[in-house]
DNA sequence: CTGTTAGCGCTTTCAG
DNA sequence: CTGAAAGCGCTAACAG
């Protein structure tokens, strides 16, 4: 054993206790490449002793790129996004990739150093997750990074935001959000629903809320029921922001008899609002979600939701992006939209009585 | 902008465009020797022109080490460990270091490999976390690690994990399995349960179980109330092994009052389980949890469960080794043991009528 | 202030 | 089969 606190053992040292030049303790390592059985096991012997393990920069620095797959999103702590992450690490491990993963806590700022830094790391792609404001400047930012990346030979994955352009270097996996809302409003007011609230309508406009208040608004029209966007109300993707917001709109009184909620934690909260204010589901209130996480399970009733593909968006972000490089997948496949399906659970129910009046 | 595919561009290229040395564009970038005004901008110019990034590995091969700490976890789904990785995210950011988090599904094996993959990278400090067996095998390959990564300059932690033993250079955070497990069941003494059975017993032997499995065995000899083994079921640490462990329980009798459950997530499988066979909560059964993650509090009725500080565990890891590298904190601090307590809710009632006959 | 010069630890021709 | 030598991209003395 080296002693503690000493410079780590260098293929240097190895090659002289073995009494060897360094090509042919390298060659060892390898090991593509013709070398004596007793040399070898000299060699071996003396890696074992001196505790030896090869520098990666160092070898980085030789070859190209470190095996590595950069996975960014805004917290691991969210079910979805760690369902994601696992898909990555599990298709990266596959691969014998190692996975990076980094979070940036929605500060777009923070995402922008965080990717700077992956390329400087050399990762061979960039995997970024989550909604967000699809402005100009986020787009010509994005294009930007996009170029940066491929011209050092690696890849910017997109996953769950719309694609940046024709011209632009990146692959992008999309899920449908949209059509997941679309169908399961048209279920509420297939139940004779009309009054809908839409709870969790990004004040900042994040492509994935946008996305889903889209199909509320479709299925709405294509019933014929007109719109009243004083039914559509904002809220974070948060448990407590969702409780707060719906508890204020119950107190100010009820004007609707379903919620569609844009994610299963907003649901969660939605649910200890309703609750709170004496009111059960779906009895008296029909409720749905979106994402399809574990927690969905747990709540009672059990939700009425959307599921999402996760760990498939995960798993197919690394296969597009590291198959691309390697030649199995083509550059035309670069954009994959996974599809998403209704999952009917206990939280929604034919609507008794004709709407309440406000009160 | 670089054509894209090629190699990315290097100081020599922005030395060349610039017109300058690459000792002067190094020196710009570094920012710690002083370079003429003009200079400087020219030199700047080309590194926008040419969208140039330095090579990480280069730099790391000349300077000690990559600002990286690794984190090593089962499996980044879990909520609890999801918080954990969220302490050191948080506290590894607030010192300029990335956070490489790697997963190993549980296997020990795959532990060693990522471990050491973690050394050949170069991280400052590689934090461990879960429970495992504690068997002579393990202690004696950590140990190893311990010295390795001690004499390459970094830092073994191991969060809720036993310590190694004395002259082991690691960092431990612990948390107290043990006091939480013996006050949530010494609640159920006080409520009149006589048949507790505790879910969730690893067959192998994990530490974390093994630690909580001793809390309740020690509240129940506390309080003079003989141990039956028949009540200590083995399950994973996961909803659906613990509805299916505790149904076919239940189908062959019910013969306990309540239920000590080993995690939260052990204690949903179990809350459903029981709603299954009829059974209501807390009127009919009592039930515990542990860990109090953000699910509990979305199970009806919600969760008595333990409270464990994941989130500073994470943030006490990173601060421990990384402080013990910059002399902020002593060799000595560096074993750490957190509090952890009872969190009362809803699933939990005194007994109602005296324990039932199997059946 | 700026340029020249050694390497960091490793892989990989090219000669033995 | 093995060794010597030339860098990968960068930084840090050391000279101008």
């Amino acid at each position: 054993m080296t002693p503690a606190g000493g410079a780590p053992a260098t293929l240097r040292d190895v090659a002289e206790r073995a009494g060897v030049s360094m090509a042919t303790v390298s060659r060892v390592l390898a090991d593509n490449y013709p070398v004596a059985q007793r040399t070898r096991q000299r060699v071996l012997r003396a890696i074992k002793d001196l505790d030896y393990v090869a520098n990666t920069h160092a070898r980085a620095l030789r070859g190209r790129g470190t095996p590595t797959v950069a996975f960014v999103l805004n917290d691991v702590r969210g079910a979805s996004f760690a369902s994601v992450a696992h898909g990555v690490e599990e298709e990266a491990a596959r691969r014998g990739r190692i996975c990076l993963i980094c979070t940036t806590q929605g500060d777009p700022e923070r995402e922008l150093s965080v990717v700077r830094t992956m390329r400087e790391q050399g990762a061979g792609a960039v995997i970024l997750i989550g909604g967000v404001v699809d402005d100009a400047a986020y787009r010509s930012q994005m294009t930007a990074i996009a170029h940066s990346l491929d011209a050092s030979g690696s890849r910017l994955v997109l996953c769950g935001r719309p694609p940046l352009g024709e011209g632009v270097p990146a692959t992008v996996v999309e899920y449908d959000n949209e059509g997941g809302a679309y169908a399961v409003v048209s279920r509420l007011l297939v139940q004779g629903h009309r009054r809908i609230l839409f709870l969790g309508a990004a004040a900042n406009g994040s492509t994935t809320a946008a996305g889903r208040l889209a199909g509320y608004r479709r299925a709405l029209a294509d019933h014929g029921v007109p719109a009243d966007d004083s039914l559509v109300t904002a809220a974070e993707f948060s448990r407590v922001d969702a409780y707060d917001k719906l508890s204020a709109r119950l107190r100010a009184g009820r004007d609707f008899t379903a919620v569609c909620a844009v994610t299963d934690t907003v649901a969660a909260g939605a649910l200890a609002a309703l609750g709170d204010h004496g009111l059960r589901v779906p009895e008296d209130v029909s409720l749905t979600g979106y994402d399809d996480v574990d927690p969905a399970t747990d709540l009672r009733p059990q939700l009425t939701t959307v599921h999402v593909p996760y760990e498939e968006v995960g798993r197919t972000a690394v296969r597009l992006a590291l198959g691309l490089r390697e030649g199995e997948v083509s550059a035309a496949a670069q954009h994959a939209v996974l599809g998403t399906h209704m999952v009917i659970r206990d939280s929604t129910a034919p609507l008794a009585r004709p709407a309440p009046s406000a009160g």
